[in-house]
DNA sequence: TGTACATCAGTGAACGCGCGTTCACTGATGTAC
DNA sequence: TGTACATCAGTGAACGCGCGTTCACTGATGTAC
C-alpha cells in the first residue's frame, strides 16, 4: 500500500517537477536544464527533488519518455477523427506531428534535436518510447495499401536489409514497402519540422514565418502523389 | 601594418583555438563550450582567448560563420567535378552535403541543431553565410531548368507568399519553381541527415548504420523523379 | 655594435556565480495502544 | 480521547567543481638611436 503524501506545499511534486522542468528547457535549451533552477521556481530547495528523481538524468530520461508518449499520442489521436479518404489521413498525421511539435518544441528539441552534453539515454527505456510514432504512421500507411492505394516500388538489396531490423522491432509483418514510405514521411516532416523550429525556413530574421503552412502542406502533398494516393 | 606574433607557443593561436573549440564541441555538444577548457588543452591559461575572442559569443560566432562557409565550400566542390547528366549533378550535391555533416557532425549541430543556451547568433553576420549552400543548390536546379528538364508546376498564392523573400534574398531571379525545388531538396536532405546523426534512422542501438547511404540515395532519387530530371 | 625603450601576448590571482550531490536534521502527519 | 512512537517529505549547510570575465603584471621581442 502506498502510504498518502503529507506535508508538500505541491499536490503532486513529482508532476510539478516535470512540468516546470519542461518550461524551462522551452525557455533556455535542454541542455541549460538545471535542478536547482527548478527547486527555485518551485520554492522548493534542490535536494528536496532527490526524492522523485534519484538523479539529474532519471529526469531527463522520464523527460524524454514522456515526450515520445505525447508525440504519439497526438499522432494516434488524429486517426481517431473521421477521414474520408487515405490521402487526408496521412496528410492528418502530419499536421499532428507538426503542431504537436511547434506546440512542444522543448520537448521535440529534447528528442530530436542535439544530444544533451554529459547525458547518455537508456536505450532500452527510451527505444520502445521512440518507436510508438513510426508504428502509427506505418499503421495509417499500410491502411491505405490494404485498400490497394499504394504505389509499390522493387526494393534494392540494400534497402531491404536497412528496413529489416525495423520490421522486426515493430513487429510489423506487411511489406517493407511501407516501412519504406513510412520512414520517407517521417523524415520528410522531421525535415520541415526542424529546419522551421530552428529558423532555417525563412531566409532572415526580418522576414515572417507566416506562409510556412502551405509549403508544409504542399511538400506532404508531393509525397502522397509518390505514393500513388489520391 | 600589422605586427608579427612573438611569445606564442603555437604558430596561430587564433586558428587553434578554433581547431580545439570544434574538437570539444564534436565530443560534449556545442551546449558545453567552454573557453577555460579550450585553454586547458592548449596549455595556456584563460584569459589568453581573450586576445583574440572578446567574449565566449565571439567565438561562437565565428565557428557558427566558419561551419556555414565549409558546407558551402564542400557543395561548390561537389560541382567542380564533371557530371554527366543534371540528375548527376543534383545527387552529387546531396552527397557532399551529407558526407559534410557526417564527416563534421559538430559543426552540423551548431548550425542546423538545437539552438545554445544563453547565446543569440548576430543575424547580419550568421544570415549571409546560412545562404551560401542555398545559392549554389539553387544554381545546380537552375543549370536543369535553363535545359528544359524540369517539370514546373503552378504555385499556389500563399507559397507564392513564402518564396517571394528568398527570391529578394538570395538575388535570384528565375522562377519561384526553381527556389520551391532547391527548399524541398534542402528539407529532404536535412532530414535524412539530421535523423541519421542523432540516431533516429535505426531502430534501436542493436542496429548498426551500415545502410543508410541507400536510403538515402533511395530518397534523394524519388526527390529528382519528383522533379522530373532523368 | 650596444643600449634604452615601447610593445603586447600570455600569466596568475581573484571575483562571484551556479551547478549536482551528500548528509544529518526537523517537524508535521498518521498509527498503535 | 489521549499519548507515545514511527514515518518520511522537505530543509539547510556544506562539499568540490567549473564557469566567464577582470585586472595588474611580466618578460621576451622588436625598434630607435
Amino acid at each position: 500500500m502506498v502510504r498518502p503524501k503529507r506535508n508538500q506545499q505541491h499536490p503532486d511534486l513529482q508532476t510539478a517537477i516535470k512540468e516546470v522542468a519542461k518550461k524551462q528547457i522551452a525557455e533556455l535549451g535542454a541542455a541549460a536544464l538545471s535542478l536547482r533552477a527548478i527547486a527555485r521556481e518551485l520554492g522548493i530547495t534542490a535536494p528536496a527533488i532527490y526524492n522523485y528523481y534519484p538523479r539529474r538524468d532519471d529526469l531527463v530520461t522520464t523527460l524524454i519518455v514522456d515526450a515520445y508518449h505525447s508525440l504519439a499520442k497526438a499522432l494516434a489521436e488524429a486517426q481517431d477523427a473521421e477521414h474520408v479518404n487515405h490521402a487526408e489521413s496521412i496528410m492528418a498525421s502530419a499536421w499532428a506531428c507538426r503542431s504537436w511539435a511547434l506546440a512542444h518544441s522543448a520537448e521535440y528539441s529534447l528528442i530530436f534535436g542535439t544530444p544533451i552534453p554529459n547525458y547518455h539515454a537508456p536505450m532500452e527505456i527510451t527505444s520502445p518510447a521512440a518507436s510508438e510514432s513510426m508504428i502509427v504512421l506505418i499503421q495509417v500507411i499500410d491502411a491505405a495499401y490494404q485498400d490497394g492505394e499504394l504505389t509499390i516500388n522493387e526494393l534494392s538489396p540494400a534497402l531491404i536489409t536497412m528496413l529489416q531490423p525495423w520490421s522486426e522491432k515493430l513487429g510489423f509483418t506487411g511489406p517493407l514497402n511501407i516501412i519504406n514510405l513510412a520512414l520517407a514521411c517521417w523524415v520528410l516532416i522531421h525535415g520541415l519540422v526542424s529546419l522551421e523550429l530552428f529558423g532555417h525556413l525563412a531566409p532572415g530574421p526580418e522576414f515572417g514565418f507566416g506562409e510556412v503552412d502551405s509549403f508544409f502542406e504542399s511538400e506532404i502533398q508531393s509525397m502522397l502523389d509518390r505514393m500513388g494516393i489520391s
